[in-house]
RNA sequence: GCCCCCGUAGCUCAGGGGAUAGAGCACCGCCCUCCGGAGGCGGUGGCGCAGGUUCGAAUCCUGCCGGGGGCACCA
């Protein structure tokens, strides 16, 4: 009997699996489907009066005694269509059990509905894995979406900060992960060298050079030296020109920028479009943008300033755009910067800022609705937390004027890329993290990308090993065998994948996928310690060989996928 | 004073209303006759406090306490 399905599996992939009309559900996805009809024919049947919603959830449950999945679907219909929980819950259990797969349906407790696969439908999602290979997971959700995601955007006025540094992390992997729904993401630094901070930058430079101490309001630290001494040799005769300042500040911040340019793509991370300040304020962008934002009558003039009426918009007070001395204050770039990202195509505009500047949100969300978008459609601000650095328990003073702290060549040159990025985007942007100056000089072994690591290394080595001993994928792939209950947990944590990337994308969380890799590292190594995949001795090559090394190809695929999304490498050897 | 984030195991952090709250590190004890022990198994140990909503709260709401970050005609 067993065989015979076997075989009907087996032809149905042949024949297009995913193209058939009776569906095994393999995928949490298919089973969420599978659950939404038998609710829907047993409201068509007269057996069950509810309302069927769009979307049925179907979860792991964290017990493997409450089957391969569960849904709380019964719990959640109940009080709106007045039946008890339970008495849905047994319609639809006596339902999905009809359904080719799922081995039983259990109503467990309040009303939940436990699922069990039978092991062949579930081992079948092996297969659809590793014929999916690197496509695995790339969904859809996202498609047609033009996404432009700034991040970074630190001014160059010293080398990038680790707090610089997280956001590069994860806003690349956020980048990576948008893109894998299908979205057409677009990496943009919004390079500030218009302004003020420009100007204390350069009579930081100018006085190094000429032997001075730092201005009250400079910046100090190895770096200014380094850029100072660059810049006299670049231009001998800088100090003696007509405007030395100004040779200093362009030489300067065209070397900083080279210099952060340069560290970034060492960490893995490159933009699409370097968008410079100055260009706004030399090409006119400024004054359209005000144009536009006094044709929808949201400029007036006060007290010799040029005021944007941001109040209409649910800011706590009015912002000047152009000061009383006819400079140009700091917003007005932004406003122009908002409408040339919108007038180049993109439907979303993604801001990551730090912590530091969430006062900043309130205007910018009104600034767009000023020109007439919607904020939180058009216009997202992502809002990231700080990181302390720690030293024997102790927090680290950061000091960009001072030149003190941790910088991304440091962390790069301590930890290496992979476990540097890994450690910044496995935590929520939401928290403060702390990263430990003692841990990283040591050098040690606690970050868990290496446990992740390590399982793709060690999938590949029992590739290599099996096929080494004669084990083919080619033919031989019977699913039913896949019935070790690691082998359950295992595939579940690769079924689960699609999904934590579409919720990665989503909530703009890419340290969901970090986590979800974890578990799929834990779930293989328990699989590897209790299912053997390469025959042992002068042992013959059985089916259950070439199927597991199906599973095992599946698992390896998912981990490179998921590296892939954090920009952090998966090694075939360690 | 007002605004945002956080408070979960000794430490660093996960847990987008669900069943017995997890992982790594640290500590204790096991597993090397075969695919890499950077691994596996077992043990110790926790939701800041008080209310509320809910069949059900670490999760949602309110207040308090504690930590971090902000509140410019600076950028």
């Amino acid at each position: 009997m067993q065989s015979a399905r076997t075989r009907a599996l087996r032809g149905s992939s042949q024949t297009g699996r995913r193209g058939g009309t009776t569906l095994e559900p393999v995928t949490p996805a298919e089973l969420s489907a599978a659950v939404r009809t038998c609710l829907a024919e047993a409201v068509a049947a007269g057996d069950l009066s509810v309302p069927v919603p769009d979307d049925v959830r179907v979860e792991r449950p964290r017990s493997r005694e409450h089957g391969d999945w569960a849904t709380n679907v019964a719990l959640q219909l109940a009080k709106a269509a007045g039946v008890p929980p339970r008495r849905i819950a047994e319609q639809l259990a006596g339902r999905l059990a009809q359904v080719a797969g799922v081995e039983k349906a259990d109503v467990a407790g309040p009303g939940f509905l436990n699922i069990t696969l039978d092991a062949a439908a579930a081992g079948e999602l092996a297969r659809v894995v590793v014929e999916a290979g690197r496509s695995y997971g790339r969904i859809r959700t996202g498609a047609g979406e033009r996404i432009n995601l700034e991040f970074v955007s630190a001014n160059p006025t010293g080398p990038l900060h680790m707090g610089a540094v997280r956001w590069a992390a994860v806003g690349d992997s956020l980048a990576r992960i948008l893109a894998a729904t299908g979205a057409d993401v677009s990496r943009e630094y919004y390079f500030n060298d218009h302004g003020a901070q420009i100007d204390r930058f350069a009579r930081s430079l100018l006085a190094r050079a000429k032997g001075e101490p730092p201005p009250e309001d400079g910046y100090g630290g190895a770096c200014i030296t380094e850029i100072a001494d660059q810049v006299l040799a670049r231009v001998p005769d800088a100090l003696a020109g007509e405007d030395p300042q100004e040779v200093f500040r362009a030489e300067g911040v065209d070397l900083m920028f080279a210099e952060i340019k340069a560290s970034l793509r060492d960490f893995g991370v490159e933009f699409d479009t370097y968008f410079h300040e100055n260009d706004l304020h030399d090409s006119g962008a400024v004054e359209r943008a005000i144009d536009r934002l006094r044709e929808k009558g949201n400029m007036y003039e006060a007290d010799g300033a040029l005021w944007l009426r941001t109040t209409a918009y649910g800011d706590d007070k009015d912002r000047v755009v152009v000061k009383s001395d006819g400079h140009a204050a700091y917003i007005s770039g932004d406003l122009a910067y908002y409408l040339d990202k919108r007038e180049r195509g993109f439907d979303r505009v993604v801001i990551m800022l730090g912590a530091d500047h969430h006062g900043y949100v309130q205007r910018l969300m009104a600034m767009c609705a000023a020109f007439g978008d919607t904020p939180g459609v058009n216009l997202e601000v992502l809002i990231g937390q700080m990181v302390n650095l720690v030293q024997g328990g102790e927090p680290v003073r950061m000091s960009k004027r001072a030149g003190t702290g941790v910088f991304i060549d440091d962390l790069v040159d301590v930890v290496g890329v992979d476990a540097g990025r890994y450690a910044l985007v496995r935590s929520s942007s939401d928290s403060n993290i702390d990263i430990d100056l003692d841990l990283l000089s040591r050098r040690s072994n606690d970050n868990p990308v290496f446990y992740v690591q390590y399982a793709h290394a060690r999938s590949c080595g029992v590739s290599r090993n099996a096929r080494d001993l004669g084990v083919r994928t080619d033919d031989g792939f019977d699913p039913s065998l896949l019935d070790h209950p690691s082998e359950s947990a295992l595939l579940a944590a690769l079924g689960e994948y699609p999904r934590v990337v579409a919720q990665a994308a989503e909530l703009r969380e890419p340290h969901r996928v970090a986590r979800h890799l974890e578990a799929l590292a834990g779930s293989f190594h328990k699989w590897y310690d209790q299912c053997r995949v390469s025959p042992m001795g002068d042992e013959e090559v059985t089916d259950t060989h070439r199927t597991r090394l199906w599973l095992n190809e599946a698992t390896r695929t998912v981990l490179a996928n998921g590296l892939g999304l954090l920009g952090v490498g998966a090694p075939e050897r360690m």
